[in-house]
DNA sequence: AGCACGCCGACT
DNA sequence: GTCGGCGTGCTC
């Protein structure tokens, strides 16, 4: 039970303190505080009062007990059910690095009241010729920390804060020094979100297929006899994975118990949604970044208090405080944003594997093309695997042809469109119809490629494609080779030999030159940055104010169009050659997923696959719709190369203003692992993108079959951070 | 992270 | 001698 002390995380992000502090619980509060509990204590010499959660409780305190400070406050009583959220803390800490801290604010991420985030910002209030004579002054005086924030300041009129502190090594009482001679000022900006409606519906009746039912009935049973389960369904699109889902949901709601439902944040659409909604009503609530933090935190209270049963939205949504969680649906298992790209760099996926065994809960994975990991875990017979093959609105699935754009350079065709494709859309243009051009940008990070024979210029030790440097010079993101780039192909000596070069722009500006008067809308990066925008051009196509819509990843998702019955993937290879083990599987997704776009209404559709790479099994298995084929050989490539799911990975992102100290910094802690072990340490290199905002960032993986291996390697660069604490950064992430 | 302590160079 | 910036170490 609860013992005197409450042994309490401190919120303040950082190596050292990650470990706990030993406080007194005063008689008054000895009720209101649990594991998990949010208090404010006093801290430090100054006793200045932060937050801290509390993750256990003890009798005895290795701590000089008259030294003890007592709690302060409470800010947020809980009633147990957080004892299993700090446990998974403990394991995302534990799988993922970073400070405990920082996974507990993942996991109880709702757990503040303020509605808004602070953000504060250093702003100088002098003009640039005092700012550099005082800066002179600095100089001469030595006052280095002052000379350098200076310095900074007379190329910019404002600066993060956290940039400061972080990257330029100036601590808080230099930059209060400024302020005080009145050089700047600190503005502290406040950032709201506004919330979002949905309405209920009424309720419809469910009619399962055969195959459908086979699903819920083997859940039912299992469900009756107190078992938790783990499934994952193939089901292609179309083949009424919601109805599934929903029947369920269903099930674990009349047996008591409340269900948590992932849904990529794209495909949180009102429709979706809608269908939720229509069958359980009131009970149902969802999370999605609208939301403003307040709004959050009360979904969470209504979760926790029982006032609802499901839980709807993107990764965050699994960490729903529900105290009879039962099932947890993942849908669209596959995709990417389950993975987040914040430390604790967790993916959803395992993260609600672990929770579903620490409340016993039921896991069910659903997509049309799913994961190589997760079919993996299938196949290891980790998950039980039901395919859903038929569609139940009987539409047949689209012709698809692969063009090869080979072919075509040597017919004399040096357009980005190839002749089946030209004759496509201009077929569907004097019917009236729409097409979709999709055009795949995912390692377009400057790759070389022969025109003639599709040849990629790759690395001899890693088997990725070779980027391309502003100097000329091929570099290899993963082992730091390279070569200078070459005039001919070194296959088969074309001179046709460069970079790929095609934007969503170019496509349109060609569009319009070969067919005067036709209307297109694009939507990439560029025309969604304003707000709506996306909903925009979507509701714009869907009335047929365009007869083709141009677009990246971002139009192959969700959204139906009726009236499309052309769809055209321009550049197939471009997803091939992206320097990551998982570019197969990534093109082989977008391309199903592309083609699955062409005749959705009661018309036939169909397809071109441009490609260099006609013979890669990416684009093979794309076409025939094979996902089984297309797994034997990915999952070949991977066990092969020594790629996850076949074995671990570990990558080391070492980040920091001085490329060379980032550099000697990356080296020598790839040593730690390097000198003592057997297993591979591969670079360090400089990162995919080696320097963002002129912070430069180095590179390295391990690859071990043995998680342990891996964590316990992860654990000693730790320490070897721990002993040198360099103000570069550090980031981990396990796979 | 942020606060106190104490070292060391600069200036009256 | 003192003043004050800036590195160092500690926080129950």
């Amino acid at each position: 039970m609860k013992g005197k002390y409450a042994d309490i995380i401190v919120d303040i992000a950082h190596e050292k303190l990650d470990r706990t502090f030993s406080y007194i619980v005063p008689e008054s509060f000895k009720d209101s505080v649990d594991i998990g509990s949010a208090v404010m204590i006093p801290f430090g010499r100054g006793d200045r009062l932060i937050k801290g959660y509390i993750v256990s409780f003890s009798d005895t305190s290795d701590y000089d007990e008259s030294r003890l400070k007592c709690i302060n406050d409470v800010i947020d009583e809980n009633n147990g059910i957080d004892d299993r959220m700090v446990k998974l803390a403990a394991y995302m800490r534990a799988r993922y690095g970073g400070t405990l801290i920082q996974s507990l604010k993942t996991v109880l991420p709702m757990r503040k009241k303020a509605a808004q985030i602070e953000h504060r910002t250093v702003i100088r209030t002098a003009d640039t010729e005092s700012i550099t004579a005082e800066y002179g002054e600095c100089i001469r005086k030595h006052r280095t920390a002052q000379a350098r924030l200076l310095n900074e300041l007379r190329e910019a009129e404002s600066l993060p804060y956290e940039l400061l502190t972080g990257k330029l090594g100036v601590s808080a009482q230099t930059i209060k020094a400024l302020e005080a001679r009145g050089l700047i000022r600190i503005e502290r900006s406040l950032s709201y979100r506004n919330p979002v409606k949905l309405k209920d519906g009424s309720a419809g009746e469910l009619l399962l297929s055969k195959e459908q039912l086979n699903i819920t009935d083997s859940y039912k049973e299992a469900l009756d006899k107190g078992e938790s389960v783990r499934y994952l369904i193939h089901g292609i699109t179309g083949s009424g994975k919601t109805n599934v889902y929903i029947k369920l949901i269903d099930d674990a709601l009349k047996a008591g118990g409340q269900a948590i439902v992932l849904i990529p944040e794209i495909a949180l659409t009102y429709q979706t949604l809608k269908r939720f909604y229509s069958h359980f009503g009131e009970r149902v609530s969802v999370l999605n970044s609208t939301l403003s933090p307040a709004e959050k935190y009360d979904q969470c209270k209504r979760a926790e208090n029982g006032e609802i049963d499901i839980m709807i939205g993107p990764r965050s949504a699994l960490f729903t405080p529900f105290k009879k969680l039962k099932l947890i649906i993942i849908d669209e298992e596959h995709e990417n944003s389950y993975k987040s790209e914040m430390t604790p760099k967790y993916h959803a996926r395992d993260v609600a594997i672990r929770l579903s065994e620490l409340s016993g809960a039921s896991i069910v994975l659903g997509s049309a093309t799913p994961s190589v990991d997760a079919y993996y875990k299938a196949k290891a017979g980790e998950f039980t695997l039901f395919t859903l093959k038929e569609r139940h609105t009987g539409q047949t699935l689209p012709d698809v042809w692969v063009a090869d754009m080979r072919d075509e350079l040597m017919a004399g065709n040096k357009s980005m469109f190839s002749r089946r494709l030209s004759a496509l859309i201009e077929d569907r243009l004097s019917k009236g119809e729409q097409s979709m051009l999709f055009l795949n940008r995912r390692g377009y990070a400057g790759f070389i490629s022969c025109r003639e024979c599709g040849e990629v210029i790759k690395c001899i030790h890693c088997d990725v494609s070779l980027s391309l440097h502003k100097n000329g010079i091929l570099v290899c993101h993963y082992c730091g080779y390279e070569i200078p780039r070459p005039r001919l192909c070194p296959k088969c000596n074309s001179k046709y030999i460069g970079e790929f070069k095609a934007g969503t722009e170019q496509v349109e500006e060609k569009l319009k030159m070969l067919y005067p008067g036709i209307r297109t809308l694009r939507m990439d990066g560029d025309t969604t940055k304003k707000k709506d925008s996306y909903e925009n051009i979507l509701s714009a196509f869907a009335n047929n104010e365009a007869d083709v819509l141009i677009g990246t990843q971002m139009i192959v998702k969700g959204h139906d169009f009726p009236n499309v019955t052309c769809v055209g993937v321009i550049a197939a290879d471009m997803s091939l050659n992206a320097q990551e083990y998982t570019a197969g599987e990534r093109t082989f997704e977008l391309l199903v997923q592309a083609v699955g776009r062409a005749g959705r209404g009661d018309k036939k559709g169909e397809a071109v696959i441009q490609t260099y790479q006609p013979e890669h099994y990416a684009v093979l298995c794309a076409q025939n719709q094979d996902y089984e084929g297309f797994y034997e050989e990915e999952i070949a490539f991977r066990e092969i190369c020594g790629y996850p799911p076949a074995a671990h990975m570990l990558s080391v992102m070492i980040m920091g203003k001085y490329e060379e100290s980032v550099k000697s910094l990356a080296e020598t802690l790839a040593l730690v692992v390097k000198c003592d072990k057997d297993f591979k340490v591969v670079g360090p290199a400089p990162a995919a993108i080696g320097k963002i905002n002129d912070v430069y960032r180095y590179v390295f993986y391990m690859k071990d079959e043995s998680e342990r291996k891996l964590l316990s390697a992860r654990e000693r660069i730790e320490d070897e951070i721990k002993k040198l604490s360099p103000t570069e950064q550090i980031q981990f992430d396990f796979i």
